[in-house]
DNA sequence: TATACTAATGACTAACCGGTCATTTTGTCA
DNA sequence: TGACAAAATGACCGGTTAGTCATTAGTATA
């Protein structure tokens, strides 16, 4: 293991305990059983450890998400979703309870931006869910049925994170598929408007320029060995700028880096550049 | 205004923007215009601000909400509690963002358990409103009901607090009803059982020793020259430890003092004491 | 005006914070 | 073994913190 993920593993654990503010780079380096100045050798502050651990995580759980939602069949789409949040939070418990600790922490305002971000992430799985599972029908109730499932879901994860009896996973998806069934069948007085929802939609999800694309492509290049994968990766940041190849060809090299766990975040990504969702 | 409420109501708003950790004394006495050793001749220390803040804001939403939730007809009482939430957060908007981000804060044992003794009231509110409203029929699934109302409420109220479009408070309380009467009317697959349930009821809320009530009573008749009021605290201290008045009137001697806004809380205690609710 | 008491002040302390850097330890070659 | 570089250390820095306390200001009584 890396020195900066065991950094960030230990991290998870006292700012899941104490909070980010009242924990001391002192405290993490004690834990580590490193020193203080090997420390900043991995990290330039302590402001970019908690960034670069929401990222750490964040990024393995909306990837695993979005593939999830995007392969399971329609009728499975919506259990698949809460089980795999409810399994995704016990098996890194720590840093579900940062999350929502540090939910709307406000002092660091690249920390908000990051939050809102990965906020803004989960909103568009929970609608692309919504429309595949539901079709048009249920239009004018879409938004309050995201505010509804986010509700849900964080009061059955709180149970999950904060009680110490068992948790069953798949009863609680269960449970919450229906609910949700329930709610999206028979809801008819919906809060927030259309237009409120378009606000809601497009509002803080910027893509990320292509210059931020390309450095993330090549810091990651240099630490790949794999030929295929290097070489994919590459091809790709050829196209970026200009699209010379077919489509087809993209999401081929796209399907290529996937598999390798560095290049799962980025896969998201170019998707996401190359309209392929 | 005594300087006490001056404090508190100063250090919500820095507590709301900033959090408590990162908020320090000299600020808030800044804001305040009083120097650092006034506030301590107010508060024996930071930690007891924040208790004391707690204390004062959701003693006056609890028994607010109490009081609507026993007297509202069976209709309206959702509705009510619903929209009564909503207006109190918007009406102390700083304090309910202060309470959603400090939430599960764990470094300070105490404010933990504080927070763990109002969410329990929260819960027996929301329980007292479920029974009224649908009787026994949803015994099965009335724990699962409490569950899906906390997360919408948080949903919801989070847009009320996060966000700067309007909210129409009278809406959202609308919209709330129609999802928790679906839910309770076609809800069948409960994730929380009887069994953990109980558990879930009885667990935190242990009843205020007698000796704690005493001393509160006390230090509000210090605190109050109206002599009916004070006539009817010390009257009631006498019946603690061994009730010999008829219960009737005991309650009236708690009708009495409900008035007086100092007294509110502690009526809201010993109706639970004499077991009058 | 003198006295006695309380309320309020802000300089001060000891501890701790994030972050730096001269120094030492460790690992890797020839 | 010796020479060199990379990795790791922890004393140290300037700044901030919660909390204290000798001193002063204000007020009421006599």
């Amino acid at each position: 293991m890396s020195k900066k993920q065991l950094i960030m593993e230990k991290a998870v654990e006292l700012f899941s305990k104490q909070g980010f503010e009242a924990t001391s780079v002192q405290q993490i380096t004690d834990y580590c059983g490193i020193s203080k100045g090997a420390f900043y050798l991995s990290f330039k502050s302590k402001d970019e450890l908690i960034l670069a651990l929401i990222d750490y995580y964040m990024q393995q759980f909306s990837t695993e998400l979005d593939y999830t939602v995007r392969n399971e069949t329609k009728e499975n789409t919506l259990y698949q979703f809460f089980y795999k949040t409810f399994h995704a939070f016990s098996n890194h418990v720590e840093f579900a309870r940062l999350l929502m600790k540090e939910q709307t922490y406000s002092l660091n305002e690249a920390l908000l931006d990051k939050m809102r971000y990965y906020d803004q992430l989960t909103n568009e799985t929970i609608l692309t869910i919504i429309e595949k599972v539901y079709g048009d029908a249920i239009n004018d109730i879409k938004f309050d049925l995201i505010l509804a499932i986010k509700g849900l879901l964080n009061s059955y994860s709180s149970l999950l994170l904060f009680n110490k009896v068992a948790f069953d996973e798949e009863l609680a998806a269960e449970s919450l598929v229906e609910k949700t069934n329930i709610l999206a069948t028979y809801m008819s007085t919906p809060f927030i408007t259309e237009e409120q929802g378009k606000m809601f939609q497009h509002f803080s999800v910027e893509d990320m320029s292509k210059e931020q694309l390309l450095s993330l492509m090549s810091s990651i290049a240099d630490d790949i060995e794999d030929s295929l994968e290097k070489d994919s990766l590459v091809l790709l940041k050829e196209q970026i700028d200009h699209t010379s190849f077919n489509l087809a060809i993209i999401k081929g090299l796209i399907e290529n880096i996937r598999a390798n766990k560095q290049c799962k975040w980025i896969a998201y990504l170019l998707e996401k550049h190359f309209n392929l969702l």
